[in-house]
DNA sequence: GATGAATGAGCGTTCATTCAT
DNA sequence: TATGAATGAACGCTCATTCAT
């Protein structure tokens, strides 16, 4: 299943212009990118891109929103299914690992912005985020509710999931063409959601479950 | 009392010059920042500036291996009382904590270069990195092997670790400006160093510990 | 009620254009006005608007064309009922300050024109130029041979009545917002056509009368 | 004497540039002026140009406010020496039509801007211009209570003087190169501050002296 | 007759960098 | 060692114009 995260409402020629601004952000950043490479790569005059979506603020804009505000849906509809706040964090985490891997520029522009300090975060992406920390905060507190996890601050425990995952999966080029690194390192999974992901799972829940299932 | 990263082979020019530019570097990123920025805030004509250090990928790269170099330093002073494997990763999560508190400019710069795939490292600072990974790699092997943490994979653990505490300090303005965070998550410590250094150590402690403390 | 300025032969739609046009040229100027402009105001696509014209040069050509032709049609028409070249005299000077007041496009349009050396001036309203300092040229021949008049050089003459009247319009907006302007100035009758027009006429007719009228 | 307008504080390149701006800017107006050409034609790179005086604006006002205060200085100087008001009323008409020829970019740069409504002129211009006007004012004032001028509307005399010799000046270029234009228009002198001027003062003198020295 | 979409060329401006002093 | 002045190359953006429908 390929990732449609562009709005149908936007013409042909828009959406792809997102989709290769989404590519270029995630690569050079706002202050790195080049309207001229955006336009370039998704094969338009630079006229068009204007006419199309704005000035590269909008572009951005547009561009983070909608890679969160489907991170966000993404997020929601993992745990729907599951029924214990265990097997909702479990969920969560695989859900986000997914998505990273699927949307290989989110790890990117979501670093970059926190870097910058939301600069140029749009108001509407906020909202999304707010909502993404919000899925998890409600099933933390859920699971202490019922007794079975401790007591946390949510928020953190978001950080250290995003954190993990996102740096895991940022951390990918530099561990492999940096010759430093040693080959233990070099050759751990490119991907976070297959055997990385049930780790991170069972460090998360080892972190949080007040019985931690010994092995 | 803000740490000394500058070397002192440099002259006083040289050094102030690179302070400010690591500034300026968190601040806007490699390509957000402006040569002509870095001269004026360091009170200096900016041909002086490439008199004294080079040009702009040079003053980044000396500026990035200032600070891992520093890091990797603390990191390793960190553990050097520490007794036990568990003391050690102890020491380990509050040394980065008051490591990123005392060095607000590491966690910019750290997460834009990882975004960037690592775009500008200069290999000097890829062998401060390793060196720091090895670190807690060092801690998690011997606690492993000594029967009290179970076995993982260190180079993720490191990434937890990194991860939270840099995105934690990193999500501090957006958390705190854009007025769609709930005020519970806007009051939270502006500061890792502290009671959520302590959280992160419990957590980190209780996702490796064999037998966790009930509390 | 406004002058229509705008021939018949034109559609509708053309005539609606080419009126926006004298307004936006006549604001902006040639190099300042915008196509986009001008379209949008007449609220037609620009498609439709080089479909019914032409490019910037035709529609400029046009608007300048119709607007001397009107003033030259004016001019002519004003000295129809008046008999003796000092009556005619007063007539002319009244219809440039009435055509000044009621085209205030006008003033704007010929001043750049000339400003510009003419450079992009139509052939044809060149020969509405002529024809207009030709009225005048007239009148001031015949009132010479009727030995009312001292000898002069009517085209200066004409510079100095189209040069008062299209100045003194002209300075309206400057002499109004500019703040080191004095009250005396600033109060002054905004239009030319009433008290001013009258002065004028007296001026004039005292610079070329052989008997000036003691007062 | 050649006019030196540019101010000496400047740089020699700086003052090279401004004169270069001021025929281009009296060329093609402010929109009309292309940055490019500025520097082209004043054989500096484009960067030298904004690093020496400033964006397009403040170079504009710059040249403009060079012009009038030159023009305001020539002009108070011209009537020092004369005693009475007729004389002082010659001398003023003189040395305007003098400035005009001496620094042909005049006309087209104030017709421009009185054209735009003072869209882009700076205050301190307009500081010079009412000192301009405050010359003749003062001039016909003085004439008015020693009986030998009519009570006039100074400001409009003013208008009617500027009016003239600038729309003389700038009529040149059309009725040299439309062929509509007659023969005795065309072989009209070139420059106003000759027999022009001649005729202008006496047109002038004749409309506002109570007692007309009759030929 | 009218329009949405597209475009090449150019615009004003800024960038990192160099050089003469 | 330090600087004011200069620059080529780009950058983000807008312009007048065209074309398929």
């Amino acid at each position: 299943m390929t990732t449609m995260t562009i709005k149908e409402k936007r013409t042909e020629t828009a959406s792809h212009i997102l989709e290769v601004a989404k590519d270029v952000f995630a690569e050079q950043g706002f202050a790195g990118a080049r309207v001229d490479e955006i336009a370039r790569r998704a094969g338009v005059n630079k006229a068009t891109l204007y006419y199309q979506i704005g000035d590269k603020k909008a572009l951005y804009a547009e561009v983070i929103h909608n890679v969160l505000s489907n991170a966000a849906e993404l997020g929601a509809r993992a745990i729907e299914k599951a029924q214990t706040p265990e097997e909702k964090l479990r969920c969560y985490v695989r859900s986000i690992a997914r998505t990273v891997d699927e949307n290989p520029q989110m790890p990117p522009l979501m670093m970059r912005e926190v870097a910058s300090g939301g600069k140029n975060f749009p108001a509407e992406a906020a909202r999304d985020l707010v909502q993404i920390v919000g899925i998890l905060t409600n099933v933390l507190k859920e699971g202490h509710e019922k007794g079975v996890f401790i007591e946390t601050t949510p928020f953190l425990i978001h950080m250290m999931v995003m954190g993990v995952i996102v740096l895991y999966k940022l951390s990918v080029p530099i561990r492999t063409n940096q010759p430093a690194f040693p080959e233990a390192i070099k050759k751990l999974d490119k991907n976070v959601s297959g055997a990385i992901a049930e780790e991170i799972e069972k460090l998360i829940l080892r972190a949080v479950l007040k019985e931690v299932p010994r092995e």
